[in-house]
DNA sequence: AAGAAAAAATGACCGCGGTCGAAATTTCTC
DNA sequence: GAGAAATTTCGACCGCGGTCATTTTTTCTT
């Protein structure tokens, strides 16, 4: 029983969340400070905390929840049956793009979200990736049941090595090495090269 | 000339990062304040940030020394002509055994290596990458030399891949989806996964 | 329904990163 | 070498993230 606090345990942290998403989208993550928020979500600065063991841990709570709207905007649009380059190609330029248009904001949610603190919320962590896992998955095995990719390989591997290519384009453009209009071209070519091998070999190339 | 001027900025840095060596590696460096850096290194509090913009960037020179000695360390250990695979391997594997030593440390310090603030240091960065490149560049161009990897690649391009797939294996570390035993294994499968290519193809595979 | 126990909310408080204007030191000018 | 100008040092101060003892609310017990 004592549905009546759990109930209202949800409506509290769904109010900080949306306090979140309007206060951080307005002012930004910076100048949000956990005082404002927690008014605006009608409650004390500590309670907040019981929700919450960082600041932080907001902000990472409210990328996911953009990052599966992003994703099941996205859903719909990809043909199943594009070579397996474009469909990830269009996957990944799609969380680049909305990562780096607001620049500070997306650093935090990706230093958190790569090298997340050892005490992180379990369950967020995981439930972000099997999100993660859950769209792009089923993308690698068709390829590899259209024999497109090596079908012996495990898929998560596979998904790493792309996932790895975006890490790295994201990092060049931060770091300023990558310009952003030359991302999605960066990136084509990391795929292909992955796709071949980076290893000499005999068999006709597609080109150059 | 005033070169008195001079000669005490460089002193005084040095000091800094003497006393961050000290303090950071006996006390780590979320239990080490500025205060105690400062008094350590004979200043007062508001000097240190006429040499450092932020804590963090203390945090960013001190690795970048103990970086730069692991890599003389392993400078010489390593055969020229050893398999690709294997030379990279060893380098990799080298710094991941440092960043993991210390977890919150080089958690922090990849969160600023890999996603820098906007406003970072640009010298710095770049020195610290060129000093990267210094290392791996010649192991691959080698490589291509011998005919082991593709020459028509950009070498940038290739350490890029491993790179990467270092950068997962770090992050997948962190996130627990990889015990830290198992991390050579790990990056060894996906090293060789790179370079025979992800496609299916003709030629024969070496193994498996 | 009353009282005990458990759980959650709260805001005063703490510690530290970073700022700033005043003071000290160095350099420049004549 | 005296005084002006420029640069550097400094620590009191500010703001915010996070803690904790206390109070309030909810649940359990009989």
């Amino acid at each position: 029983m004592s549905t009546v606090r759990e109930e209202k345990k949800k409506t509290t942290k769904k109010a900080i969340l949306q306090a979140a998403i309007r206060l951080f989208g307005k002012n930004g993550y910076k100048n949000t400070t956990i005082e404002q928020l927690a008014k605006e979500a009608g409650i004390g600065k500590g309670t907040v905390y019981g929700y919450f063991n960082t600041k932080s841990e907001i902000l990472y709570a409210f990328c996911e929840d953009e990052m599966e709207y992003i994703h099941q905007q996205l859903a719909g649009k990809s043909n199943q049956d594009d070579p397996i380059l474009e469909q990830v190609l269009t996957f990944f330029m799609a969380e680049f793009h909305y990562i780096t248009k607001n620049p500070g904001f997306g650093r935090l949610f990706m230093q958190e979200m790569i090298f997340p603190k050892p005490n992180f919320q379990q369950g967020q962590q995981d439930k972000a990736v099997q999100n993660y896992l859950a769209m792009i998955i089923p993308i690698i095995t068709r390829a590899q049941e259209r024999g497109e990719l090596r079908a012996e390989l495990d898929p998560l591997d596979i998904c790493g090595h792309f996932y790895a290519l975006y890490l790295i384009l994201v990092h060049s453009c931060y770091a300023k090495m990558t310009p952003y209009d030359q991302a999605e071209t960066t990136l084509r070519r990391l795929f292909t090269q992955v796709i071949e091998g980076l290893q000499t070999h005999q068999t006709s190339r597609s080109k150059v």
